[in-house]
DNA sequence: CACACTTTTA
DNA sequence: TAAAAGTGTG
């Protein structure tokens, strides 16, 4: 049995519109610790990963772990139906009913909606997600990604992505014209990942990654978001815990094993504070911090140079998910697949693509 | 000699987009009491009723009785040609001209264009409609309306609208989910409609009609618009009095004859008072206008249970009347066509659906 | 010709 | 954030 209560309906509304164009079924797996969603793109080249936490709902409860296969067309059509501050509860498992019932409340409580949508099996095949320590991150306004692919997405069909102490890099060569966008670091460029986390405290990588500058790679592998921070403990990162055996995404066709991914991270945790926390981590942010509150600037950490090339389509695609963020952040190592990663108060949306190889 | 002349030509234009999809070719019917339009939809299941009153037009003058048959699409054109806040002065009938003239002036003056529109002849099977009084009435914010049918069209073909002392509630069933949704009485639920009509009193019908709103019809049936309120006393209600020969709508392929069942109400007859009373009625009003004004509110009149199914493509038509008024009324009674009416200071445009039988 | 989607304006 | 207009596709 699961019922979820969100506050606002307009947070699944916007992780549909974000992902329906790439996945056309996928499984919901609902457990006590939140609803977590994974799967491939319909072309199978491209990864999604979603997680909305238990604690980014007004009410939770899921007593079993509980896969609900659906039809992200579907599910969208029914979430239009929804107005984007209605109160939206999920309800499913109740004996037998093999649907997903959601409701739909007006605040003033004059209006009560329900649907039901039918559910699906699907044999997802769940993919571990390898906790990776990349060589750089870019944490950015998400608006200024979208901004970007898709200026670069109407000169050629690709993008090369380079991070050096020079900055982030954005190069498209088409046949009229060929661009390049190139992005410095607002404040000083490379600094490394060290605890940039948030608040936090910042132990991290290890020491002191100083920050800053130094890009120091070693250091702190820079995990995924948060993650970023919390390293304190060792280093590693990997967080990853997980990923064992089951198949891990490698990236292009990958498919491979689980993912734990996320690990240490726990991601989204505190992630929600730097979204979320615009507002108040601002205050306590150190400078670090900053960059990740900071509305416009954009933060280059980086342990390694990177160059790698990406399809755009699909980072057009991911780039839907900026309604779910004002920030998103790219985190690369060369010959591995790039995470583009939002994060917002109840949880956070993830992307991988595998960078293309030779000239393809 | 007909020469009508409208503050606002984009009264016309939003009639005009209410209706062009539904109707090819239509006849206004001028009169020296204004101007009204009959026709069924292009499929022949719905019928619109458009009214417009004399006396809400700036100027109004119309010697003899005149079927002017128009292209709506032409006028339509046409009418895109019109600023919305232009005056615009409708002329027809000069001698041996088959066109209907539009002339839009803008209100400074230093604008004028003229257009004149080619007639046609058309055979207006000029339906009569039953005065039916309603065993229940719904009266909402049209915008509402316009969403829940738009939502549930994108379940399935049809809505089933069940109204009990619960409150209104719409169901749609579809391939992939079904959806339903709830509006309870903002207020009370369930008033009955006495003579809340408006003010007045009622007389109804009959000799009533006269104008203003007196449509009571005693009794109370919940008759058109104003009309609900009259209940009280007989109920029988009739009004009827004109529609004698003609055929009447009955709904679906409907034409049988006259009948009478309806006996009572003579439907379109009375019609046009009420709907236009809202404005001056208000005045009056008494609490139970309250509720027709209130912006939100949801009001439901029931005299008995009421559940039928309709094709919601046609009510999603229906609701482009929206940029007419905030406010829609449902009236439904069991087996009986649905109307679906918009009441604007000029007059009103009414809709008329005949249920859905069995699982058709 | 109608429907749907996208973009722009309020 | 919502509503309206215009463009494009089927």
């Amino acid at each position: 049995m699961l019922e979820a209560k969100l506050e606002q309906a307009a947070i699944l509304k916007r992780l549909l519109d974000a992902i329906k164009e790439l996945v056309a079924d996928a499984n919901f797996e609902c457990t006590e610790e939140g609803i977590t969603l994974q799967a491939m793109d319909n072309s199978h080249v491209a990864l999604v990963s979603v997680l909305l936490k238990e604690d980014g709902f007004e009410e939770y409860r899921c007593d079993r772990p509980m896969p609900l296969g659906v039809n992200l067309t579907s599910l969208t059509k029914v979430l239009k139906c929804a107005k984007d501050d209605d109160v939206c509860t999920l309800k499913a498992g109740g004996d037998g009913a093999d649907t997903l019932s959601l409701t739909y409340e007006a605040r003033n409580s004059d209006r009560i909606a329900e649907y039901d949508l039918k559910l699906m099996d699907i044999d997802s095949d769940k993919l571990g997600i390898p906790e990776t320590d990349y060589d750089a991150r870019v944490t950015m306004p998400s608006s200024e990604f979208s901004r970007i692919v898709r200026d670069l997405s109407q000169l050629g069909e690709s993008v090369r992505i380079e991070i050096t102490k020079e900055g982030v890099r954005f190069t498209s060569e088409g046949e009229a014209a060929n661009g390049s966008v190139l992005l410095k670091q607002s404040e000083a460029i490379g600094r490394v990942p060290k605890k940039e986390a948030d608040e936090e405290e910042e132990e991290d990588e290890e020491k002191g990654d100083e920050d800053e500058d130094e890009d120091e790679d070693k250091p702190k592998k820079i995990k995924k978001e948060k993650k970023k921070v919390k390293k304190e403990d060792g280093d590693v990162e990997m967080n990853g815990d997980e990923e064992d055996g089951e198949d891990e995404y490698k990236g292009g066709s990958d498919d491979e094993g689980e993912e734990e991914q996320e690990e240490d991270e726990s991601p989204s945790k505190k992630r929600k504070r730097p979204s979320s926390s615009k507002g108040k981590k601002k205050a306590k942010r150190s400078k670090d911090d900053e960059a990740e509150e900071l509305p416009d600037g954009v933060r280059i950490e980086m342990n390694q140079a990177v160059n790698l090339t990406f399809s755009l389509k699909y980072l057009v695609n991911f780039s839907k998910s900026s309604s779910l963020s004002s920030i998103v952040q790219l985190m690369l190592s060369n010959d591995v697949p790039l995470l583009v990663s939002y994060e917002f108060g109840q949880g956070h949306i993830r992307y991988y693509l595998a960078p293309k190889i030779g000239d393809e």
